[in-house]
DNA sequence: TTAGGGTTAG
């Protein structure tokens, strides 16, 4: 057992200084409220107060009951202490408090928030050591803790365990727990599948079950599902929605474009009397930002403000991402300015927003200046950040600088991701270095990198650009020999590939193939191949591409249409050609001064 | 008179 003084070190300075003051002052101060210790631990809004009157309940003859001290514990975990509230609980064991099943649950809970979840199973092994059987309340903080931590099997594995061997009659929180995680990992399927077996099991599914599977359909743009999910859960089973169920939807709808729709469920929730938060207005936000409409962004904060919500920092990252999109560097950074203004301090999101705006828009010293800023302002550069710069330098051709930072990643304990992988490989491809993405795609080894069929695309589209097609053509069969399938884009930068070196009769095998592989072509596919009939001069099939391109309901983009627009202008193509042209014009293109007479 | 999930935005 630890003594007092040890258990005073363990506490760290502050309580060594308060143990040092005159006792009586610290009696004078707190006898007044031993009376009432239930209403005091109420009363705690910091760690520090909580520190303190746990110092003053240890030191009380005879000690305080259980109960007080795990309410103790309670008001640090829900200020979110969860380290010291781990540190609260091991002193409850040393000074002979005897901690239940209550503080257990406390504990492994902290620990699991902590991402230690392991400790938290060791808490486990405590209670089986002093006969506490653990109940469904310290199963589900485990189960979470592993949901948080991505270890889905394994908590797939403790919910199995927990209903085969009857280790506790699992309960709501149970189910929402793991049906969480499921969707955490995309898994609506199983999702949904728990939901129909709980309810099977006699346990109601409520707001939250709901809420969490149609926020996951609409984040996979299954939005008919999800609403399908949102009619049965109001028409059949009777749960209104609350703001966060909206909030999904409507981010789901803006997703797809569909601004009436949204606008549509908007009214809905406010005659429901549910008023849209920050959160809600901010997905509107960055979705009208995604789009470019920054106006409309810009329409939507002031309504906020107007009705009372204030915008806070995300509100504004998205609306910098917008601005930066555009390439309206100077009003992103107007708005950047402005955030400190307002008493909100930008964050590593904020910074990556407006580094990405500056790189994108080849200010790369600009970037490399806020790069700076944020690590002295003290923000941690993540991988994001590094991916960002990364991806800038090649841009401008500074491989090498791209390469420095790319190894400075490693060394700041930025483990670099998928992404990662994919912008340098594809940075040295478009620098001319194809040697070297080669070689440090084999470094990869047999990493889920080096099975990732977007890294193949790059490497496939950058040996293709730098004319090495025989390189693209070993790693394409390459990818087929390791059993991965090809997309879409895979075979749209093998057939580009084919038609740059003038290899018309392989792009158009590939082609070919591309259907009975059950990857139909896509509008992409074919104005890859038609620009590549029309520069090699080779028209038998352009008429019959531009047919099927009209069936599939496809459309011919600005540039392939403007090479079109060369040939009929040479007289290497029929006049006849443009009815059926002005059929695969989109509206917009239609503006084209040289297509006024078109029609 | 003590423990839980809480799902929504960059």
């Amino acid at each position: 057992m630890m003594n007092r003084t040890t258990f005073i070190k363990f506490r760290g300075t502050n309580f060594f200084l308060l143990h040092c003051l005159p006792s009586f002052q610290f009696v004078t101060h707190t006898a007044s409220l031993h009376s009432n210790l239930s209403s005091l631990i109420h009363k705690i809004t910091n760690l520090n107060d909580a520190l303190e009157l746990f110092d003053e309940m240890s030191h009380r003859q005879p000690l305080p009951s259980v109960v007080k001290f795990n309410q103790l514990l309670t008001a640090v975990t829900k200020i979110k202490h969860f380290s010291s509230s781990l540190d609260l609980f091991k002193q409850m064991c040393a000074i002979g408090v005897p901690v239940d099943k209550y503080s257990m649950s406390i504990a492994i809970k902290c620990c699991c928030q902590l991402y230690r979840t392991k400790d938290g199973f060791a808490v486990l092994g405590c209670c089986f050591r002093r006969a506490i059987s653990p109940n469904v309340y310290i199963y589900n903080a485990l189960l979470d803790g592993l949901v948080l931590e991505d270890k889905i099997l394994e908590a797939e594995m403790l919910f199995k365990k927990l209903i085969k061997q009857k280790l506790c009659e699992p309960d709501v929180v149970t189910y929402n727990t793991m049906i969480k995680g499921l969707c955490k990992f995309s898994n609506n399927v199983t999702a949904l599948a728990l939901l129909r077996l709980m309810e099977q099991n006699n346990c109601k599914p409520n707001i939250v079950t709901y809420s969490t599977i149609i926020d996951s359909l609409c984040k996979d743009k299954l939005i008919d599902d999800a609403f399908k999910l949102f009619k049965e859960m109001v028409s059949d089973k009777g749960i209104l929605p609350n703001v966060i169920t909206y909030t999904s939807l409507i981010c789901g709808l803006c997703k797809f474009g569909r601004w009436d729709d949204a606008s549509k469920l908007l009214k809905q929730m406010e005659d429901e009397n549910i008023s849209p938060d920050v959160k809600t207005f901010t997905a509107l936000v960055d979705a009208f930002c995604k789009e470019g409409k920054v106006e409309e962004a810009e329409a939507v904060i002031n309504i906020m403000i107007e009705r009372g919500e204030v915008p806070n920092i995300v509100t504004y990252s998205s609306l910098i991402d917008g601005y930066c999109l555009r390439g309206e560097m100077i009003k992103a950074r107007e708005i950047f300015d402005s955030i400190t203004l307002r008493g909100l301090v930008p964050d590593v999101v904020t910074y990556n927003s407006l580094l990405n705006g500056y790189c994108k828009n080849l200010n790369i010293e600009k970037a490399e200046q806020m790069f700076h800023e944020m690590t002295v302002k003290g923000l941690k550069p993540n991988v994001v950040t590094y991916n960002t710069i990364i991806q800038g330098f090649f841009q401008v051709g500074r491989c090498v600088a791209a390469r420095k930072l790319f190894d400075e990643m490693h060394a700041q304990g930025q483990i670099p991701n998928e992404c990662t992988y994919g912008i340098v490989l594809d940075g040295l491809c478009n620098n001319r270095q194809v040697e070297e993405a080669l070689s440090l795609f084999h470094l990869m080894g047999d990493s889920k990198l080096n099975s990732d069929i977007v890294v193949y695309n790059i490497l496939i589209n950058g040996a293709g650009k730098c004319g090495n097609v025989d390189i693209a053509r070993v790693l394409f069969h390459g990818l087929i020999d390791k059993g991965l399938q090809p997309d879409v884009r895979t075979y749209n930068v093998m057939i580009s590939g084919f038609c740059q070196e003038g290899q018309l009769g392989e792009a158009k095998l590939l082609f070919l193939k591309m259907e009975e592989s059950g990857c139909p072509p896509d509008d992409v596919t074919y104005r890859v191949l038609l620009q590549g009939y029309l520069k090699n001069r080779h028209y038998d099939d352009v008429e019959m591409l531009l047919q099927e391109m009209d069936d599939r309901g496809y459309s011919l983009d600005a540039s392939t249409l403007s090479l079109f627009i060369d040939h009929i202008a040479a007289g290497l193509l029929d006049r006849s050609m443009l009815k059926l042209l002005g059929k695969l014009v989109p509206k917009e293109l239609l503006n084209d001064p040289r297509l006024c007479d078109w029609e």
